[in-house]
DNA sequence: ACAACTTGCTAACGAGTGTTAGCATATATA
DNA sequence: TATATATGCTAACACTCGTTAGCAAGTTGT
């Protein structure tokens, strides 16, 4: 009893084009490319979208719109610091496990938006960066983190989960969970026993 | 006593394609952008290269040969397998900050080589790779590091020390070495104190 | 002095770019 | 049955792309 959901034809060109767009990059994707995938003509994609940054926008906010609403599990609770990084590592790498595609687009192909757009995310990413930071801040000066700069560990950090969506398949024997739990305690722990 | 180093034109025309490439991406960046950095027209650059693709070639090559060449201290002594870890954190760290633009394309452009570029591109970055994979690997066996799956480490760690490049400047406090060992700290210790 | 090299120009090429106009057909809705 | 919607086509637009041909002037080496 299989419930077969019926995909727009917009949203097949969306998916397409993220694949499209992480394989080759943005700029280096034309609309022919993505017609072709397709079986239809170049043209006939402007029956379903307005442009070709459209779709770009469209995956590059949604992405944002998820990893914000994964947050809000992490703060609201007075766990210690080490927890919250656990449960932030945790939501985002729920996020990007769930469309590695779209993350790597995301990650990479963001530049390539136009104003103001692009203004209106970069935006977003400081507020992101800025919520890892307070956590990384707060729980050096209590204590629990040893003391360092809050900037330089939190880019490494974040790097360091943002790069899972290069090697991770649904297919493996790891959950997202698990992920975000081993990445966080090689994070908090080190790699040393 | 300056010692002025003459640049070949040749020279100028990498460096500023360089930053172009790291700027917009590879395909986004076209020769008449280039040219009107250097103050010419598209067609003069070809004095100069043969194309296009032979900057993006140099850029990519120059760099893996330079992360080879630091290489060589790393492996050929008996130290312990943290103790290689922190050398080849810190040859890493230096060749990265030596040109961050050129490492920001090395990183990301290299899927814009054509073949057989591309293939000889990728068979030296899993070289690399392995090199790294054998020290986790051998700190694994003599119980020296947690055990834990090499590849998903080897990953992890790289992708930690790939992203110096977007936040090192040459005028901050820290020399690489420093970032090298500060990175590795990170990693073999973590962050709990 | 002459040759070789460096550096640059204008003009143009063939190909590819995102996109629009206008039209056709099948399907779903009223 | 009439109407709106979804889906697709051909043809073409104005541009941009990397690159080549052919030529000219300045600089350097002999």
């Amino acid at each position: 009893m299989d419930t077969v959901v019926k995909k727009t034809r917009k949203q097949q060109i969306e998916e397409k084009a993220t694949k499209l767009f992480r394989k080759k990059g943005y700029a280096a994707t034309s609309m022919r490319d993505l017609a072709q995938v397709l079986g239809i003509e170049a043209a006939s994609l402007y029956s379903h979208i307005k442009s070709k940054e459209e779709i770009l926008q469209k995956i590059c906010f949604r992405m944002a719109d998820e990893f914000f609403a994964e947050w809000k599990e992490v703060e609201q609770e007075h766990d210690s610091q080490a927890a919250k990084m656990e449960k932030a590592a945790i939501a985002y790498i729920k996020v990007i496990t769930k469309d590695t595609d779209a993350s790597a687009v995301f990650f990479n192909e963001w530049r390539h938006l136009s104003e103001p757009h692009l203004s209106e995310f970069l935006a977003m990413k400081n507020d992101y960066e800025g919520r890892f930071i307070k956590i990384l801040k707060d729980g050096m000066e209590s204590g629990e983190f040893l003391k360092a700069d809050e900037k330089f560990m939190m880019l490494t950090i974040l790097s360091s989960l943002n790069w899972t969506y290069n090697w991770y398949k649904p297919t493996g024997s790891l959950s997202p969970e698990e992920i975000g739990k081993k990445l966080a305690n090689l994070i908090l722990n080190g790699l040393k026993r």
